[in-house]
DNA sequence: CGTCTTTGACCAGCGC
DNA sequence: GCGCTGGTCAAAGACG
């Protein structure tokens, strides 16, 4: 009961500062010094799901980092990153405003790791595999 | 005690 | 050039 598509818009913001470790607060609030902007082309994927839950356990860990309200939507929309290091991958929930029974989930980037929980569920069944493959 | 949610402020791009 | 909108960060509080 879900689509999905790819949502191709192509929107990118912001210069990549990495490098530069310039301070850039001097106003008296040395926070957000521009240490955002990642130009690495990470797919994004839309999937609109129909749940009265705002948020499904796809078996990743999910850190909420933000929640803003936008114009067209009269709910407010939650971003979320993966809370592994080496993961960076962020995801965002939207409500619809006409239904709010859809969620519309936005993946944006993909794993670079096996979720965990998954990992959890298949540490026997791997293990009596890799004990059956002795023989 | 560790982890996560909440919330306000800030920054950058875009439109006018 | 200014204002708006969207996106992100970081500190404190809540919760097991």
């Amino acid at each position: 009961m879900f689509l999905m598509e790819e949502s191709h818009q192509g929107r990118r913001r912001g210069g990549e500062d990495e490098g530069s470790s310039g301070v850039v607060g001097a106003t008296g609030k040395e926070k957000a010094a521009g240490r955002r902007g990642k130009k690495a082309a990470r797919p994004r994927f839309a999937l609109q799901t129909r749940s009265a839950n705002d948020i499904l356990d796809d078996g990743y860990r999910w850190r909420k980092y933000g929640q803003k309200a936008v114009k067209n939507n009269v709910h407010p929309r939650s971003y979320y990153r993966c809370t592994h290091h080496t993961c960076n991958v962020k995801k965002q929930v939207q409500r619809l405003s006409m239904d709010t029974t859809v969620v519309v989930t936005t993946y944006e980037g993909v794993h670079n790791h096996p979720c965990e929980k998954l990992m959890e569920a298949l540490s026997p069944l791997l293990k009596q595999i890799q004990f059956l493959t002795r023989f």
